[in-house]
RNA sequence: UCCUCGAUAGCUCAGCGGUAGAGCAUCCGGCUGUUAACCGGAGGGUCGUAGGUUCGAAUCCUACUCGGGGAGCCA
């Protein structure tokens, strides 16, 4: 026996450098198949799961009925020798000497059979320990440091605009009232006012961070709480803003690409339509996109917005995301500037996911113009006083200027090609549910 | 808010007018290479709630509650 050598602690997706060599593992029983006097115990660690063998005719006896009485989930630390064996999926498997138990889960709920989604939400601080949403947070969080990465190496500052805000952003959306001391305030339903402020501080900015939609809305496209990425450029032109956009979302599709290919393959994800994700992107007038569908029999006319089935018949087809740019000034953001020579339309872009994923990115160029800001104020009904701050910004040294906001939990869903954008989120905040 | 589908064992479901079922999970037993292991046995349910029709309701009707999918709105 190896009492007297002391083992190495690691982790599984290292246990590749370490054959033969005596190791320890801490972890959690994935999943257990007996066969009387030898015990598979599958072992996850949080980096992946390794099958332990543990022999009774080479364990002691106490080891042995400790590998009887684990069952899933329950807490065990594991000191064995690392072997390679081709009949182990992973390719190594962990020859058992000394098995721990540090806890038990008795009658543990999610099993590896199937559920229904209403009980694996009221248990997703339990589902979160199967592979598909550990791999499912493992693509998010890359996802996060693509987009940070690009942005840092592209001259942008990270600014966190506040989540309390005393005014709506939009002004069309539902929001959240909270009692702020003696006044009414809101939480955030986009950063995009402060990150004005912020880029004619440092020119380019970005922000990432949650934001709140009270709106009832129920589709598998849609969050009560999900996080955008808002960047916003000084002296940038819609034509720049595109440009940026493009390039941007690429440079993270090819990275996810690049870092998480066992993540993405485990979600049966198609690799060649990520690979696909290259600039430039096709770009489509509303005027177009209006013809067009009228073409394919959908009943729509100029000047109104699309639903979103529309946006699904347009995005299908392309073999990438799709711009949609140009739209009536009246039916988007009261702050998006009008194109001079035509002002019935917003120098605006929404870019479409392919595969029916529907809006990821809505942009635009901002107005600069004082007079004309104060007249979108009026034509809005937007009170003068709680926003006189904002009105400041074309005051005092405006410049035009263009930015974007991405909705991370649907690029999230559609970079995996998950059916639902809940999954996308560690604990989803969903019409009526609150819970866990 | 509207449309639509659903609620039966811990989980996933079958049963659709005549005494409540299966697989998995749990517990007991068997198996030295299992891959959602397998084989044998056991325990486990006022059929979402309230009312109605009927000799008789999980099953038919009404209302309500909760949930899924979608629309609108949006990222």
């Amino acid at each position: 026996m190896s009492q007297t050598k002391q083992p190495i602690t690691t982790t599984i997706n290292q246990i590749h450098q370490h054959i033969d060599q005596f190791v320890r593992l801490q972890g959690w029983i994935y999943s257990k198949r007996s066969s009387g006097k030898i015990q598979f115990l599958q072992l996850r660690d949080g980096s992946g799961v390794i099958q332990c063998v543990v022999v009774k005719s080479e364990v002691p006896l106490e080891v042995f009925s400790t590998s009887e009485d684990v069952a899933q989930e329950s807490a065990v630390i594991v000191d064995g020798i690392v072997r390679k064996d081709s009949r182990s999926s992973l390719g190594y498997e962990i020859n058992v000497q000394d098995l721990i138990h540090v806890s038990n889960a008795p009658d543990y709920p999610v099993t590896h059979k199937e559920h229904g989604i209403d009980f694996l939400l009221d248990h997703r601080h339990l589902w979160i320990r199967t592979p598909r949403q550990r791999a499912i947070l493992k693509v998010r969080a890359e996802v996060l440091r693509a987009m940070s990465n690009y942005l840092d190496q592209n001259g942008f500052t990270r600014v966190d605009p506040p989540i309390l805000t005393p005014t709506a952003a939009e002004g069309t959306t539902e929001l959240f009232h909270i009692q702020y001391f003696d006044e009414e305030a809101y939480l955030t339903q986009s950063g995009q006012m402060y990150m004005e402020a912020a880029a004619m501080a440092m020119g380019k900015v970005y922000s990432m961070g949650p934001t709140f939609r009270a709106e009832r809305s129920k589709t598998r496209r849609h969050l009560i709480e999900f996080w955008m990425i808002e960047p916003e450029m000084a002296y940038f032109t819609h034509e720049d803003n595109l440009n940026l956009q493009e390039s941007f979302l690429s440079a993270v599709v090819q990275q996810v690409l690049e870092h998480c290919e066992v993540e993405l393959t485990l979600l049966g994800r198609d690799l060649d339509r990520l690979r696909a994700v290259q600039p430039p992107f096709p770009r489509m007038s509303y005027d177009e996109a209006v013809l067009w569908l009228q073409k394919q029999g959908r009943d729509i006319q100029w000047g109104e917005d699309f639903g979103a089935p529309d946006e699904t018949e347009l995005a299908n087809q392309f073999d990438r995301p799709v711009f949609i740019q140009r739209y009536p000034t009246k039916v988007k953001a009261f702050y998006m500037q009008p194109d001079p020579e035509r002002p019935e339309v917003a120098l605006c872009a929404d870019l479409l996911a392919p595969e029916g994923y529907g809006e990821i990115v809505g942009g635009s160029e901002r107005i600069h113009d004082y007079t004309l800001m104060q007249e979108r104020f009026s034509d809005y009904n937007l009170p003068n006083e709680a926003y006189a701050w904002y009105l400041d910004l074309r005051k005092y040294g405006s410049v035009p200027h263009s930015g974007f906001g991405i909705g991370l939990e649907r690029t999230v869903a559609w970079i995996c090609g998950l059916e639902h954008v809940r999954e996308a989120a560690a604990f989803p905040r969903l019409l009526y549910r609150l819970y866990p």
